[in-house]
DNA sequence: TTACACCCTGTAGCAACTATAGGGTCAAGC
DNA sequence: GCTTGACCCTATAGTTGCTACAGGGTGTAA
Protein backbone atom coordinates (compact mmCIF):
# COMPACT_ATOMS: atom_id res chain seq x y z
CA UNK A 1 0.00 0.00 0.00
CA UNK A 2 1.16 3.26 -1.42
CA UNK A 3 1.04 6.49 1.10
CA UNK A 4 -1.34 7.94 -1.27
CA UNK A 5 -3.46 5.05 -0.27
CA UNK A 6 -3.49 4.65 2.97
CA UNK A 7 -4.01 8.36 3.15
CA UNK A 8 -7.40 8.31 1.25
CA UNK A 9 -8.66 4.89 3.38
CA UNK A 10 -7.85 6.68 6.03
CA UNK A 11 -9.27 10.43 5.00
CA UNK A 12 -6.08 11.81 6.04
CA UNK A 13 -3.59 14.24 3.68
CA UNK A 14 -0.49 12.50 2.70
CA UNK A 15 1.67 15.50 4.13
CA UNK A 16 -0.27 14.78 7.84
CA UNK A 17 0.73 11.00 7.33
CA UNK A 18 4.46 12.05 6.82
CA UNK A 19 3.91 14.30 9.50
CA UNK A 20 2.72 11.62 12.06
CA UNK A 21 5.56 9.59 11.17
CA UNK A 22 8.24 11.84 11.92
CA UNK A 23 7.03 12.78 15.23
CA UNK A 24 7.07 8.96 15.85
CA UNK A 25 2.93 8.33 15.92
CA UNK A 26 3.52 6.19 12.99
CA UNK A 27 5.50 3.48 12.02
CA UNK A 28 8.06 4.00 9.22
CA UNK A 29 7.19 1.82 6.95
CA UNK A 30 9.28 -0.43 4.50
CA UNK A 31 10.40 0.97 1.33
CA UNK A 32 10.31 -0.22 -1.85
CA UNK A 33 13.33 -0.11 -4.36
CA UNK A 34 12.47 3.22 -5.42
CA UNK A 35 11.99 4.41 -1.88
CA UNK A 36 8.76 4.88 -1.77
CA UNK A 37 6.59 4.21 1.52
CA UNK A 38 5.06 0.34 1.61
CA UNK A 39 2.48 -0.02 4.51
CA UNK A 40 0.85 -2.94 5.51
CA UNK A 41 -2.62 -3.69 7.54
CA UNK A 42 -1.73 -2.65 10.66
CA UNK A 43 -0.60 0.53 9.40
CA UNK A 44 -3.73 0.88 8.29
CA UNK A 45 -5.55 -0.13 11.79
CA UNK A 46 -3.18 2.50 13.69
CA UNK A 47 -3.44 5.22 11.67
CA UNK A 48 -7.57 4.55 11.68
CA UNK A 49 -7.23 4.67 15.37
CA UNK A 50 -5.45 7.92 15.63
CA UNK A 51 -7.88 9.42 12.90
CA UNK A 52 -10.52 8.39 15.17
CA UNK A 53 -9.24 9.53 18.05
CA UNK A 54 -8.29 13.07 16.59
CA UNK A 55 -12.04 13.00 15.16
CA UNK A 56 -13.33 12.79 18.71
CA UNK A 57 -10.88 15.72 19.49
CA UNK A 58 -8.50 14.00 21.81
CA UNK A 59 -5.25 16.03 21.55
CA UNK A 60 -2.00 13.82 19.58
CA UNK A 61 -0.43 13.69 23.22
CA UNK A 62 -3.66 11.99 24.31
CA UNK A 63 -3.96 9.74 21.36
CA UNK A 64 0.00 8.97 22.17
CA UNK A 65 -0.89 7.50 25.50
CA UNK A 66 -4.08 5.95 24.04
CA UNK A 67 -1.97 3.49 21.83
CA UNK A 68 0.31 3.06 24.48
CA UNK A 69 -1.98 1.94 26.48
CA UNK A 70 -4.01 -0.03 23.99
CA UNK A 71 -1.10 -2.00 22.77
CA UNK A 72 -0.73 -3.40 26.35
CA UNK A 73 -4.02 -5.86 26.08
CA UNK A 74 -3.64 -7.44 30.00
CA UNK A 75 -4.38 -4.01 31.99
CA UNK A 76 -7.10 -2.73 33.10
CA UNK A 77 -8.87 0.24 30.93
CA UNK A 78 -9.19 2.23 33.94
CA UNK A 79 -6.42 4.45 32.57
CA UNK A 80 -8.13 4.60 29.22
CA UNK A 81 -11.45 5.33 30.55
CA UNK A 82 -9.70 8.34 33.02
CA UNK A 83 -8.30 9.97 29.60
CA UNK A 84 -11.75 9.87 27.82
CA UNK A 85 -13.11 11.44 30.67
CA UNK A 86 -10.93 14.19 31.34
CA UNK A 87 -11.34 14.69 27.40
CA UNK A 88 -14.99 14.85 28.30
CA UNK A 89 -15.23 17.22 30.86
CA UNK A 90 -12.47 19.53 28.66
CA UNK A 91 -15.21 19.67 25.98
CA UNK A 92 -17.71 20.15 28.05
CA UNK A 93 -16.37 23.87 29.59
CA UNK A 94 -15.71 24.43 26.08
CA UNK A 95 -19.23 23.81 25.18
CA UNK A 96 -20.94 25.82 28.01
CA UNK A 97 -18.03 28.81 27.14
CA UNK A 98 -18.85 28.72 23.52
CA UNK A 99 -22.74 28.95 24.28
CA UNK A 100 -22.43 31.88 26.47
CA UNK A 101 -20.22 33.49 23.55
CA UNK A 102 -23.37 32.80 21.34
CA UNK A 103 -25.27 34.72 23.53
CA UNK A 104 -23.62 37.26 24.30
CA UNK A 105 -22.35 38.17 20.34
CA UNK A 106 -26.14 37.13 19.75
CA UNK A 107 -27.36 39.95 22.22
CA UNK A 108 -24.64 42.40 20.46
CA UNK A 109 -25.84 41.73 16.92
CA UNK A 110 -29.81 41.82 18.14
CA UNK A 111 -28.57 45.42 18.93
CA UNK A 112 -27.46 46.43 15.40
CA UNK A 113 -29.88 49.19 14.30
CA UNK A 114 -28.33 49.30 11.04
CA UNK A 115 -27.51 53.17 11.29
CA UNK A 116 -24.45 54.30 10.05
CA UNK A 117 -21.09 53.31 11.64
CA UNK A 118 -21.24 56.39 13.91
CA UNK A 119 -23.66 55.03 16.63
CA UNK A 120 -23.29 51.61 15.70
CA UNK A 121 -23.87 49.04 18.62
CA UNK A 122 -22.10 46.57 18.06
CA UNK A 123 -18.66 48.99 17.66
CA UNK A 124 -19.80 50.82 20.95
CA UNK A 125 -20.45 47.34 22.53
CA UNK A 126 -16.84 46.61 21.60
CA UNK A 127 -15.18 49.92 23.01
CA UNK A 128 -14.77 50.84 26.81
CA UNK A 129 -17.07 53.02 28.45
CA UNK A 130 -17.33 56.31 26.02
CA UNK A 131 -14.49 56.62 23.93
CA UNK A 132 -13.95 59.92 22.20
CA UNK A 133 -12.15 60.29 18.89
CA UNK B 1 1.48 55.81 30.19
CA UNK B 2 4.03 52.55 29.86
CA UNK B 3 3.54 49.14 28.18
CA UNK B 4 3.08 47.22 31.75
CA UNK B 5 0.06 49.94 32.89
CA UNK B 6 -1.52 49.86 29.54
CA UNK B 7 -1.31 46.02 29.25
CA UNK B 8 -2.50 45.50 33.09
CA UNK B 9 -5.69 48.12 32.15
CA UNK B 10 -6.16 45.67 29.66
CA UNK B 11 -5.94 42.40 31.21
CA UNK B 12 -3.30 41.69 28.59
CA UNK B 13 0.47 40.47 28.88
CA UNK B 14 3.12 42.79 27.80
CA UNK B 15 4.38 41.06 25.60
CA UNK B 16 1.07 40.60 23.68
CA UNK B 17 0.87 44.21 23.42
CA UNK B 18 4.14 44.35 21.97
CA UNK B 19 2.95 41.57 19.74
CA UNK B 20 -0.31 43.74 18.64
CA UNK B 21 2.29 46.62 17.40
CA UNK B 22 4.47 44.22 15.56
CA UNK B 23 1.67 43.16 13.32
CA UNK B 24 0.28 46.56 13.22
CA UNK B 25 -2.80 46.24 15.21
CA UNK B 26 -1.63 48.48 17.49
CA UNK B 27 0.01 51.94 16.18
CA UNK B 28 3.61 51.93 17.40
CA UNK B 29 3.22 54.51 20.34
CA UNK B 30 5.57 58.19 21.62
CA UNK B 31 8.71 56.84 22.93
CA UNK B 32 10.43 58.06 26.52
CA UNK B 33 13.96 59.30 26.30
CA UNK B 34 14.74 55.76 27.44
CA UNK B 35 13.22 54.35 24.92
CA UNK B 36 10.12 52.83 26.53
CA UNK B 37 7.04 52.86 24.85
CA UNK B 38 4.57 56.08 25.90
CA UNK B 39 0.73 55.10 25.74
CA UNK B 40 -2.24 57.86 25.60
CA UNK B 41 -5.75 56.97 25.99
CA UNK B 42 -6.32 56.54 22.44
CA UNK B 43 -4.13 53.42 22.71
CA UNK B 44 -5.65 52.25 26.04
CA UNK B 45 -9.26 52.42 23.77
CA UNK B 46 -8.37 50.76 21.01
CA UNK B 47 -6.10 48.09 22.63
CA UNK B 48 -9.72 47.57 24.99
CA UNK B 49 -11.58 47.09 21.35
CA UNK B 50 -9.15 44.69 20.89
CA UNK B 51 -9.08 42.49 23.71
CA UNK B 52 -13.48 42.49 23.87
CA UNK B 53 -13.36 41.48 20.24
CA UNK B 54 -10.90 38.68 20.64
CA UNK B 55 -12.53 37.98 23.89
CA UNK B 56 -15.56 37.21 21.66
CA UNK B 57 -14.23 34.87 19.71
CA UNK B 58 -13.40 37.31 16.58
CA UNK B 59 -9.93 36.46 14.83
CA UNK B 60 -7.26 39.13 14.47
CA UNK B 61 -7.92 39.43 10.96
CA UNK B 62 -11.67 40.32 11.76
CA UNK B 63 -10.81 42.40 14.44
CA UNK B 64 -8.91 44.41 12.10
CA UNK B 65 -11.33 44.96 9.85
CA UNK B 66 -13.77 46.05 12.36
CA UNK B 67 -11.46 48.51 13.54
CA UNK B 68 -10.80 49.82 10.20
CA UNK B 69 -14.81 49.68 9.85
CA UNK B 70 -15.43 51.56 12.62
CA UNK B 71 -12.94 54.18 11.80
CA UNK B 72 -15.11 55.66 8.69
CA UNK B 73 -17.90 57.00 11.60
CA UNK B 74 -20.04 57.96 8.47
CA UNK B 75 -20.28 54.52 6.95
CA UNK B 76 -23.64 52.42 7.29
CA UNK B 77 -22.78 49.76 9.72
CA UNK B 78 -23.46 46.61 7.39
CA UNK B 79 -20.51 45.38 7.02
CA UNK B 80 -20.09 45.34 10.85
CA UNK B 81 -23.10 43.56 10.99
CA UNK B 82 -21.49 41.58 8.26
CA UNK B 83 -19.09 40.21 9.96
CA UNK B 84 -20.62 39.39 13.34
CA UNK B 85 -23.19 37.51 11.56
CA UNK B 86 -20.82 35.40 10.03
CA UNK B 87 -19.18 35.05 13.14
CA UNK B 88 -21.96 33.98 14.97
CA UNK B 89 -22.82 31.58 12.56
CA UNK B 90 -19.42 29.76 13.05
CA UNK B 91 -19.67 29.68 16.77
CA UNK B 92 -23.20 28.37 16.23
CA UNK B 93 -21.24 25.33 13.81
CA UNK B 94 -18.84 24.60 16.42
CA UNK B 95 -21.05 24.55 19.35
CA UNK B 96 -23.30 22.13 17.48
CA UNK B 97 -19.91 19.93 16.43
CA UNK B 98 -18.64 20.01 19.66
CA UNK B 99 -22.40 18.77 20.89
CA UNK B 100 -22.36 16.30 18.58
CA UNK B 101 -18.86 15.11 19.53
CA UNK B 102 -19.97 15.33 23.36
CA UNK B 103 -22.48 12.76 23.11
CA UNK B 104 -20.58 10.18 21.01
CA UNK B 105 -17.79 10.51 23.42
CA UNK B 106 -20.14 10.28 26.00
CA UNK B 107 -21.36 7.26 25.08
CA UNK B 108 -18.40 5.79 24.25
CA UNK B 109 -17.43 6.02 27.51
CA UNK B 110 -20.63 4.91 28.83
CA UNK B 111 -19.67 1.34 26.82
CA UNK B 112 -16.59 0.87 29.12
CA UNK B 113 -17.09 -2.33 31.54
CA UNK B 114 -13.87 -1.55 33.33
CA UNK B 115 -11.73 -5.05 32.32
CA UNK B 116 -8.95 -4.85 30.91
CA UNK B 117 -7.87 -3.43 27.47
CA UNK B 118 -8.09 -6.09 25.63
CA UNK B 119 -11.79 -6.20 25.67
CA UNK B 120 -12.22 -2.39 26.30
CA UNK B 121 -14.94 -0.95 24.66
CA UNK B 122 -13.48 2.82 24.17
CA UNK B 123 -10.31 1.20 22.85
CA UNK B 124 -12.54 -0.74 20.11
CA UNK B 125 -14.85 2.19 19.41
CA UNK B 126 -11.38 4.00 18.03
CA UNK B 127 -9.87 0.70 16.04
CA UNK B 128 -11.30 0.05 12.28
CA UNK B 129 -13.61 -2.65 12.21
CA UNK B 130 -12.56 -5.82 13.83
CA UNK B 131 -8.28 -5.10 13.88
CA UNK B 132 -5.89 -8.23 14.24
CA UNK B 133 -2.82 -7.42 15.75
C1' DT C 1 25.49 50.99 45.69
C1' DT C 2 23.10 47.46 45.07
C1' DA C 3 18.91 45.17 44.60
C1' DC C 4 14.84 44.81 42.15
C1' DA C 5 11.10 45.70 39.11
C1' DC C 6 10.42 47.18 35.02
C1' DC C 7 11.65 48.20 30.07
C1' DC C 8 14.07 47.06 25.32
C1' DT C 9 15.06 43.90 20.91
C1' DG C 10 15.20 39.69 18.59
C1' DT C 11 14.38 35.04 18.16
C1' DA C 12 12.44 30.50 19.02
C1' DG C 13 8.73 27.72 20.65
C1' DC C 14 3.71 25.78 21.06
C1' DA C 15 -0.29 22.51 18.24
C1' DA C 16 -1.29 20.21 14.39
C1' DC C 17 -0.86 20.48 10.48
C1' DT C 18 -0.33 22.65 5.40
C1' DA C 19 2.25 24.33 1.61
C1' DT C 20 6.18 25.03 -1.12
C1' DA C 21 10.52 24.07 -3.64
C1' DG C 22 13.05 21.07 -6.07
C1' DG C 23 13.60 16.93 -7.23
C1' DG C 24 12.70 11.29 -8.61
C1' DT C 25 9.51 7.25 -10.47
C1' DC C 26 6.21 4.88 -13.15
C1' DA C 27 2.47 3.59 -16.30
C1' DA C 28 -0.08 4.99 -20.34
C1' DG C 29 -0.59 6.85 -24.77
C1' DC C 30 1.53 8.76 -29.14
C1' DG D 1 11.16 5.63 -27.35
C1' DC D 2 9.52 9.60 -25.46
C1' DT D 3 6.59 12.60 -23.24
C1' DT D 4 2.83 13.60 -20.10
C1' DG D 5 0.82 13.34 -15.81
C1' DA D 6 0.00 11.42 -11.48
C1' DC D 7 2.23 10.02 -7.96
C1' DC D 8 6.34 9.71 -4.69
C1' DC D 9 10.64 11.72 -2.00
C1' DT D 10 13.12 15.26 1.39
C1' DA D 11 13.59 19.49 3.69
C1' DT D 12 11.97 23.74 5.08
C1' DA D 13 8.86 27.50 6.01
C1' DG D 14 4.28 29.10 6.88
C1' DT D 15 -0.26 29.23 9.56
C1' DT D 16 -2.80 31.51 14.34
C1' DG D 17 -2.17 33.97 18.41
C1' DC D 18 0.39 34.33 21.30
C1' DT D 19 4.31 33.01 25.04
C1' DA D 20 8.96 32.46 26.61
C1' DC D 21 13.48 33.07 26.54
C1' DA D 22 18.31 35.45 26.14
C1' DG D 23 20.86 39.23 26.87
C1' DG D 24 20.80 43.55 27.67
C1' DG D 25 19.30 48.80 29.61
C1' DT D 26 16.61 52.03 33.14
C1' DG D 27 14.63 53.84 37.33
C1' DT D 28 13.87 54.00 42.18
C1' DA D 29 14.27 53.03 46.92
C1' DA D 30 16.72 51.41 51.04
Amino acid sequence: MKIGELASATATKVETVRYYEKISLLPPPARTSANYRAYGSEHLARLSFIRRARDLGFTLEAVRELLTLSDDKAQSCEAVDGIARVHLTEIDRKVTDLTALRNELDRVIGSCRHGTVADCKIIETLGPRNTKR
